[in-house]
Formats: structure tokens, sequence, C-alpha cells
DNA sequence: GTCTATAGATTGATAGAC
DNA sequence: GTCTATCAATCTATAGAC
């Protein structure tokens, strides 16, 4: 499997995967032509048919391979904080949860120093169209959400299902559009944040949303 | 203008917008063909074309339609918030703000009870691929997002320019999702959020956002 | 595995009769 | 304004030579 000889092969798929990662951050899945694929990447259009079988298939391929090591990390991540609690006979700490959740997205995407391409696609997972597509990234999200959810909810026991549920939905919201903004080029427009690191935007994100899910539970007077 | 002998002509128009509306929110603008909007709209293939010169003309009609009068109100409600607080010799609240700047999203959004289209078509505003879309958003949305931001800074005169703008950016993705959410019809999945009135989650929104809007700017020290 | 060539389907847009 | 018929472009996928 980890054979030296499939070298080139290999060199020939891995160059397809980050041409399309490219693209379809750029241009989104349905706007990026096989052809235009096969040209940026270097290859010849039918290579990419061989290699992955159909269009479809590399969506899914240019997708699973970088979300599966981001939520497996996810994961280690929030079971660890659970551990280090319980060892301390103590709730788990929001902020310490919102960490472990946000910081795999930002961390483990992209290769190249200068555009960390898929945290434009992971960042539009959500409002992708296509309904296979969409279910590609929540078939590989939702365990990760929930465990977060169960964790949260030990963290905030005074707060309502329906208040904790809604409130981890606007923490997916601000947290997707903070990686489709750090993730593309930076716009012209006025209303552009300012180029800041990954790292500030985390803390400010962290920051934000941790503040956000220990409001008091108005909602509930109805 | 508002002649009543041209409402046959403006029966086709509507219906051809909202059998779009119905359909880009489904499927999303790329995905919707013309025969098959055609088809919905009960009109000829060909009306689409003779009443809005192209497909890129529809899409943007769709959009402005909902998205003026929305825009429009949050100006209004945002310079009452301001001239209220004015009167009263104070700052303007954070969850007036908030309040002002969401409501009309989901108040003025669709025209039948049961499926608000327009907010699933909204949500997904920055993550459209196709940026001469993108850019109909971003043209409507810059002027009310720098009053909303203008008018914050005043709310909140402690909290960093950086901090303050990517805070406003996680409000705006948290709408977009809830938005979303609200718009689209539910997902079996477990993690969905629980089926609530858009009052309600309207509720939820600000409470969550004006908190995180007012927490501390520790990310100040680096 | 890589290439050329092409099949087969779908699309947005338009010409011209009514 | 509405219709039928069709054009021209584009796309995914595949067949078959090398």
């Amino acid at each position: 499997m980890a054979d030296k000889r499939k070298t080139k092969q290999n060199d020939t798929k891995t160059r397809i995967l980050d041409a399309a990662e490219k693209l379809f951050a750029q241009n989104g899945f349905k706007n990026t032509s096989i052809s235009l694929l096969a040209c940026k990447a270097h290859v010849n259009q039918a290579a990419v048919n061989y290699h992955f079988g159909s269009k479809g298939a590399l969506v899914e391929q240019v997708i699973v391979r970088r979300l599966s090591p981001i939520n497996q990390q996810r994961m280690e991540n929030l079971q660890e904080v659970k551990e280090t609690a319980l060892r301390q006979g103590r709730r788990p700490g929001i902020e310490d949860l919102l960490r472990a959740f946000i910081e795999p997205a930002f961390v483990l995407t992209g290769t190249a120093p200068g555009e960390k391409w898929f945290l434009v696609i992971a960042g539009r997972a959500f409002s992708e169209p296509d309904e296979t597509i969409r279910n590609v990234f929540i078939r590989h999200f939702e365990p990760t959400f929930l465990f977060l959810d169960a964790l949260m909810k030990e963290a905030l026991p005074g707060l309502s299902d329906a208040a904790l549920r809604w409130r981890l939905h606007f923490v997916i919201g601000a947290l997707a559009h903070a990686m489709r903004l750090c993730g593309s080029h930076r716009l012209p427009v006025a209303s552009a944040p300012p180029p800041d690191t990954t790292e500030t935007v985390v803390k400010h994100l962290v920051a934000f949303l941790a503040t956000g899910m220990d409001a008091p539970d108005d909602a509930e007077n109805e």
C-alpha cells in the first residue's frame, strides 16, 4: 500500500486532488469542469475518471481527505477535555470545549503556507445545494457535533435543551463564516475583517462564542 | 407603472419569480435549469428570457425583490435605535442594535406561511461561489453592515476595532446559518435544532450574540 | 497509465409563426 | 406575449490505440 514504486500514480492522484481543492474553493463544485481541472493539474482529461471513477467520487475524496483527520482530532481533543475535567472533579470548561472543536479546522487545513483552500470548501458545507455533497459533510460532522453537544450539556447544566442546541448551531454558523473569510483571498470590500493570523481568529472566535454560550437563558420565558 | 391592465404580464413575471425563488432555494442557482423552472411556473420556456433577458438577470431580480426591502427596514430600525438612544442621552443598546438588524430578515422573507424560501437563498449569500451573484448580495449588504458597525462601535467604546469587526462577522455567520435552518425543511438528522417559530429563533439569536459582542477583549494581549 | 477522439445528454438563448 | 423548434456551446464519461 505504501509501496514506493507507486510514486508516479500517487503523484498524479495528488496533483488532481490538490488542483481540485483549489478550483472547488474558487469556483464551487458545479462550476468546475473536468477539462479545466485536468489542465490546471497538468494531467490528461481521462486521468480524472480513470483514477477516481467519476466527478462525484472525486468531490468526495477531496472532502474526506481533509475532513477525516480534522474530525478525528476534534474527537481526541474533546475526549481529553472531558477526561481532564473528570480527573479534577469539575465540569468541562466552555472555552476548552470550543477550542478543542474549533482549532483543528484551522490547523489541519491546506498544505501550502499561502492559501488554505479547504477552509473555504468546509465553510461552504452547510450551504451546499447538492444534497449528496452536503451529506458527505454531515456524515462526518454529526458524531463530533453530538459529542460536543453532550459535553456542553455537562458544562452548562442550567441551559434548556432547545437553547443549547440553537447556540451550538450559532457556533457552527460563526465558525463556518470565519473559515470562509480566512481561506479566501481578502475581499476588496470595506466590511472585510482585518487580515489576522488564524491563531488570532481562533482566539476571537473562542472568546466571543464561549461568552455567548454562557448567556442567560431568557428565551425560555414564553 | 401600477396600471391594472398589466395584470397578466405581472402574473407571469411573478409566477416565474416565485417558482425561481423556490427552486433556487432547493437546488441552488447553477443546478436550476430554465426548462424545469418554466415547467414549475406553468409558463413557456421562452417566457423566462422574454421577461428577464437572461438567467443571470432573473437571479438578480429574485434576490433584489426581497433583499431590498429587508435592508431598507434594517436601516430604518437602526436609525430609530440611534435616535432613541440620542434622545435619552445614552449609548445605543447592543440587543436593540442586533434585533434591529436581525428581525427584518425573518419577517420580510417569503410570501406563503409554510416555506420561507428566501431565508435559504440569503443564508447562502456569502457561500455563493459565483462572484457576480455574491456581489449582488454584498452591494446591498455593505452599507447596512457598515452602519451597524458604526453604531456598535458607539455601543462598545472599549472594544478594539479588530475585535469589533470580527465579532460582527461572527454575528453574520450565525445569522446566515440560522436563516438556512429556518428556511429549509427540517433535516432528518439528529443534530437538527428544534422546530421553533422564527420569533423564538430571533430571541435565541439576540440573546446569544449580544452577550458575545460584550465579551471581554482578551485577544488583545499579544 | 496515458492519450485522442467522441458519444450522449443538457444547457441557455433565440428565430420566427401566431 | 406566447408558442414551437432549434442552434450552439458545454459537460461528463467512455472507447480504443499506444
